[in-house]
DNA sequence: CGACCTTTGTTTAACCCCTGAACTTAATCC
DNA sequence: GGATTAAGTTCAGGGGTTAAACAAAGGTCG
């Protein structure tokens, strides 16, 4: 235990240190409760040097002793964990969506500890208005008592728009009318801690392949993340590192050729995945579907087809419509046409199907898998497992919030 | 200069020194001819230690002196340079194909210095006689001066199969009847120098993709390489590292459907792109389009278009044959087809056409990018350069040498 | 031409960090 | 209760980096 009365935190920043404390970090929250010992034969680093980190660690509230345990035949071994809860250090991820600001603080071992939806408010909204919302946002959710922002240990926001995550510049937020704003930049002179701004689908994806298992994890493999709705996205994730592109638009995966000549897309190209299984085109086919075979349907409630919502398509799938069924499976097949495409060329070792289409599970799963067994090269997808989203409208929060975490048990090597 | 006369090497292996070896030895690659104090500047170290470390590196064969330059007000710089030629370090890439034993040295500036290629002796090659006939390659090939073996950075093999790259273990080579050959740690065993295996092509991908420009480069953006030939397959290079996979088949990239409901392929899938662009395919339907509206050619040459090879089709696209070129056209689109969806999906900031086709140059280049520019989202698109591979049949040996030269400035932090 | 300034490169003293060994603490074993 | 064992801490020693002093080698200017 440490008995020194440090008043300066001390920041020691060599690299040695650096890759210590993150070895130690990082098996810390692997093998959580552990005793000094057992880090120093797992790290491989002397047990002196591991104190004198633990120590460092618990001064800044990202570890903390639990008691001892029963002896291993001499005295007894002080167990260590990282910091839970509000005690231990946090970090705040937000997303912007069309109307709302989520904000989810996620704690040191990947849980949330607290969420706060707020309405936009009505208009315009300016970037400097966001970033004052968000200061406020981020002290309504930090202060139940730790203004000390000692605990804070950055902040994220996802963005619907192109955005560079590594500058944080968002060049284009079409919704907002947004060109060329450093939100990152001006975030961060406004809150004073390190900010993350990427796109939105993009911090969804890296929330639900982090997340994949119940505890936040990383993978040399690559991992997709697809968002099926009106629009069709993807985010490709290898090594645990989110792809960028040489024009930060890469996953890109709505407009791959999957019906030379088929309907014409919005992007100006012809047959198009999201031209023939983006959402809108579900519902059309469904209704035309629904015209050819069983217009008794349509008689029986008037009106209300040809209005028929994207919403109410999806109830329809979840109820087991068969004429909705056989549109996902319709649609499976195209999907899987570009995804066998993709599993084939990056080899994944999971997907994750997201976005409101996503989370029809079992309905869109089934014909999918089988779509992929005909179309995809067999030891490819023998290695794929295939899965929907779990987090809902937590994605977003949760991947910025992990990733900030998770910073500071990765050691960055400059240039 | 060093004055000291020093006998043992003295590896020192802190990660601290390796760190600021790999920047010295990175910013001196970049900016040779250069002296101490801008490589101070350059790395942000203190004169002290760049000093130290040159020592270091220069009584390691990697780094000499060539004399001063003019006075900048002062004391004449020194400059330095990284050893080129058989003086300094080299590494040697191999690349085994169905006949032939390839082996390339490579220096530390990353050029050519020898080069031999030999016949494989004819009838069944088992693993140890591989081994053995690269033990004396290795010795032919370095004979000359050095056979300190402190000058042999490493040495790399291409096999034509599939091979986990980290592992050097080689799953199956179809060509040699292989299963399961832990072929790195054999090598390792009979040389006595770090090993690198992985397959021909990849690594052909990892030449053509680091000398894109005329001396040896890394970028963090994705660059894709394909190779168009009888198979169709392509390698991406994400941040200078080749893309694996989950079963080290990343890359896959002739199984994409393209043409739903056409002609099937090997895999057993219908449509896929090289069941409609490989080049066997491409020949089969030259033969068809000239029976159709040319027959006088066929009577021109009676006897020679039923069995006209690969070879004799590649030679009438480059004799700028019209029937040939208009058969690369609809290839072009295939291909554009496939490429368009990768390019949107990868968002590359560059792509190498290599193997066979790729090599027709303009024939192929034009068609495929009027078809991009119809087929490809314009912003991703509008940051690829394509271009066609010029290495030849030393692109595997220039990427495995390149790869382990490369690696004496960079940094591996173990987990 | 000689005194003085500049710049490059090296040496030196101080400090940080890690390690192994000794030491303290606190159990178990007999 | 004394010996033994294991966990954690302290301490001397060595590698590594740095700022500052110093040496080397060249300009500049009266």
């Amino acid at each position: 235990m440490s008995n020194k009365q440090v008043t300066t935190p001390k920041i020691s920043s060599t690299i040695q240190r650096q890759v210590n404390r993150a070895k130690i970090l990082r098996t810390l929250r692997t093998l959580q409760p552990v005793a000094r010992v057992d880090l120093a034969r797992e790290t491989g680093l002397s047990r002196a040097t591991v104190s004198s980190i633990v120590d460092e660690l618990v001064l800044e509230s990202l570890v903390e002793e639990i008691g001892v345990t029963a002896s291993r035949g001499g005295r007894r071994p002080i167990l260590l964990r990282v910091r839970p809860g509000r005690e231990g250090r946090s970090a705040i991820g937000f997303e912007l969506s069309r109307n709302n600001l989520t904000g989810i603080v996620v704690d040191l071992h990947g849980r949330v500890i607290a969420t706060r939806r707020e309405l936009l408010p009505a208009g315009h909204l300016e970037p400097a208005a966001l970033v004052e919302l968000i200061r406020q946002q981020v002290e309504r959710l930090t202060a139940p008592q730790d203004q000390t922002s000692h605990g804070l240990v950055g902040v994220g926001l996802g963005v619907p728009g192109l955005v560079n995550p590594d500058t944080g510049f968002v060049q284009v937020a079409a919704q907002f009318g947004w060109h060329d704003v450093p939100l990152k930049e001006m975030l961060e002179t406004s809150l004073k801690v390190p900010v993350k701004v990427m796109n939105n689908v993009k911090a969804a994806a890296l929330g639900e392949v982090i997340y994949s298992h119940h505890e936040p994890d990383h993978s040399p493999n690559p991992r997709l993340y697809l968002s099926l709705g009106e629009g069709i996205g993807a985010a490709l994730i290898i090594e645990g590192k989110l792809l960028s592109g040489a024009s930060y638009t890469a996953g890109e995966f709505g407009h791959i050729t999957v019906a030379p000549g088929g309907p014409l897309c919005t992007c100006g190209n012809a047959g198009c995945l999201e031209a023939v299984a983006g959402l809108p085109a579900l519902v059309s086919r469904y209704l035309e579907l629904a015209r050819l075979e069983e217009p008794s349907r349509l008689t029986m409630a008037p009106g209300e087809f040809p209005f028929l919502t994207s919403a109410r398509f999806l109830e329809a799938v979840s109820a087991g419509d068969s004429l909705a069924g056989r549109v996902i499976g319709e649609a499976a097949e195209q999907i899987a046409t570009a995804l066998a495409g993709v599993i084939n060329f990056t080899n994944p070792e999971l997907i994750i199907l997201g976005g409101p289409l996503g989370q029809v599970g079992a309905a869109l799963l089934n014909p999918l898998n089988q779509a992929l067994r005909r179309r995809a090269l067999p030891l490819p997808l023998s290695h794929v497992r295939l899965i929907t989203a779990s987090l809902g409208a937590n994605a977003a929060g949760l991947g910025l919030g992990a990733t900030l975490i998770s910073q500071l048990s990765e050691v960055v090597l400059s240039r």
